[in-house]
DNA sequence: ACCTGAACACCGTTCAAGT
DNA sequence: ACCTGAACACCGTTCAAGT
């Protein structure tokens, strides 16, 4: 009876998100409960609410969490940046599934427009527009999260043929790039003279 | 007291989905309960079980709904067929943005593979191959689906610039059109002949 | 066939009391 | 400061009993 859960380590805002990750990873993001956490590290409920404001502060700080991992874009071009960060963006995700309604459904702004700057700050580093290099982040953006939704369907739907979801998602990819070449490609106009 | 709910119309499966509708359009989606359906309808809870299988069902049955009212998409070119059922669906769904997290959530499959179907049969019926015809139903859906994912939380947070998400949608949909030419222009291969 | 109350197994969170 | 039991106001759904 090596593992007892009884009072071994104090508990902290550390080994609860442990305990709730390992919880929906597991089970889902609808088996995620105070209560069923608490029971997990063997105290009540109430406990943890010495560490955690409440359950949307626990999903925010689950959600932050995944996306942490996202890597900071790499690439010779702008249109590198943008194909290889899109598919980090992805990949993270994907390898975090159960927990991506978790993500979907809490308050923006925190965490996902954090990785949103990841992109925004490599393109502003070629000299891109800021304006230019917010409307490639949101597009982008927008697709990685569509495709996301719809892969989790499938997922739990059961019908996942990976390599037709990759083949769709990059065939995505490319189109968008494609038809963002213009904005990709244009120079930010020389900052006005004052006089 | 001209509206006593007591015992007027019979419960029906129509009843039910419009007090369901009615409550989640006033106050999201995280009002919806079985409970609070049946209160509205002035019964328990246990009499909606005869017309409705569980809580999900009822989710569909809005899914459903909503979906139903995307019209089938219009125009003379597949440009154009594209461009209009994509801005119809976003359209249609922003109109209920209080369902659209129900919308996400419920099983795939159903309603949501209903509405891809209008576009796919549009874009065949103008000769173009199936699998053409799905790959761009399933990356505009995916753009969309992203799109109402980001708009939803914008307005859940109160920072709603509609012109601004306005622009940002047509900004990636022009792109997404000018990436798939190359698809939107394919002819079908000849059917090869049987000998 | 349709309705429905009681009951079961859950929720998140407040509050007061403990150490 | 941290913990925690009891309690409150909720959930979805089953089951047995009614008409």
């Amino acid at each position: 009876m090596a593992t007892s859960r009884r009072s071994s380590t104090p508990l902290s805002r550390e080994r609860i998100l442990d305990a709730a990750q390992a919880i929906v990873l597991a089970e889902g993001a609808s088996a995620l409960s105070m209560r069923r956490v608490a029971a997990e590290l063997g105290t009540g409920a109430m406990s943890l609410y010495n560490h955690v404001r409440d359950k949307e502060a626990l999903q925010v700080g689950l959600a932050e969490r995944v996306l942490a991992q996202v890597e900071v874009p790499v690439g010779a071009s702008r249109h590198e940046l943008c194909a290889t960060w899109t598919r980090s963006v992805r990949r993270t995700l994907l390898a975090n599934q159960p927990i991506l309604p978790i993500i979907l459904s809490v308050p923006r702004r925190s965490a996902l427009g954090e990785i949103g700057r990841l992109l925004g700050g490599a393109l502003m580093a070629t000299g891109m527009a800021e304006r230019d290099a917010r409307d490639i982040t949101a597009v982008l953006g927008r697709y990685i999260a569509g495709s996301l939704v719809f892969e989790g369907a499938a997922s739990r739907r059961g019908d996942v043929d990976a390599d037709e979801l990759d083949r769709t998602f990059e065939l995505g990819l490319d189109a968008l790039l494609g038809g963002l070449e213009a904005v990709l490609t244009r120079e930010p106009e020389p900052a006005p003279t004052e006089a």
